[in-house]
DNA sequence: AGTATAGGTGAACGTTCGTACACCTGTCAA
DNA sequence: TTGACAGGTGTACGAACGTTCACCTATACT
């Protein structure tokens, strides 16, 4: 039974897409359709996935998404509770524009004290007007960096979150490439 | 064009599966499934999503995937090189197990030094054995709290990454719920 | 003026789709 | 011993699928 599961998320994973009633026949050694259409029926009332208006399967959030359980100091619900936490997809959650988004892994420790590590990715979004405040990624000196960006008396200038580095004020105008709109990490 | 493409992405991203040729059909207000089958060779030509063997559309990596670039220091490469570089799914490289995946919000500073912040959230993994020097979400006193897990002695015991913040040593055994995969902010 | 060509219509095709119904087991409780 | 039932086989069917072909524009280039 959780097999079963388990290997039509595989064939989500690698495919990208669910597959067909005939498809899950093959895969799991069925040797009629309807087996299959049982079998699917059931997982689909214990909400491993969905099926739309056309009879297609469509993963679900349990399926493809993370639970969100709140926050630490609440801990771990109980099994009664579980069903009612909300889910995500971290894709989603963390990515506004596809288009102008892209990745960067950091080098360097300038930005430590906003809690950006080496080693860390930031997720960074081309072609937008950065606001002070802002963490971006600027030309400076022929070479690129990530910072804070700052304004004062009209003039843009660069502050790192680590005391051991000075500010930046370039010479001529400022070339903002990206603004940081996320960080993560993995341990 | 850059529109029908667009179209179909929300489609994809709303019913999490691709849509049939009718369906781009319907939404894009073309009146033959054969305008459409023109329409998708030329953008599987060019990369936006591939078709599988079946003939059915399969979101792509640039698709459903960030563009990830290289180090912050080597900044963004020409358009040119662009086409070279790696895509990853966030939600492939956050997490291995998904069964056993949550996220938790964070609240307090106790971790700050670990460049974990207040409101970020933390992909947690349940069921594993700790070791000493990982994350841990670990319940104290009946509360739950995250922690460095660290062991001397043979006993297990806690330390935050805030030097405001003393060692917790356990009375009784020390019950660890989930470790720390991996952090993610979003600004 | 003539002609490729890109982009659309419309109808037809064989295949695969999800679904349905009848039937065949083995297991387990009454 | 019987009967219900979960889980599998086999066949059939209409709808939807991707694909193909012939044809119809406009537009752009020679």
């Amino acid at each position: 039974m959780e097999t079963y599961k388990n290997k039509i998320l595989e064939f989500y994973r690698q495919s990208r897409r669910m597959p067909s009633y005939a498809e899950i026949m093959a895969m799991l050694g069925f040797k009629s359709k309807n087996a299959v259409y049982k079998l699917v029926n059931k997982l689909i009332g214990e909400g491993v996935f969905d099926k739309d208006s056309r009879g297609r399967l469509v993963p679900n959030a349990l399926f493809s998404e993370v639970p969100m359980l709140g926050l630490v100091e609440a801990g771990f619900p109980t099994a009664a509770e579980e069903e009612l936490v909300d889910t995500m997809s971290l894709d989603d959650y963390l990515i506004d524009n596809k288009e102008a988004t892209y990745l960067l892994e950091v080098k360097g420790d300038s930005m430590i004290d906003a809690g950006i590590q080496e080693g860390d990715l930031v997720i960074v979004e081309r072609g937008r007007e950065p606001k002070p405040g802002n963490i971006v990624i600027a030309e400076v000196d022929g070479g690129w960096t990530m910072k804070y960006y700052r304004v004062t008396n009209g003039r843009a200038w660069l502050e790192a979150a680590n005391p051991r580095y000075g500010p930046i004020h370039p010479e001529q105008e400022l070339k903002v490439a990206a603004i940081v709109k996320g960080v993560v990490r993995k341990y």
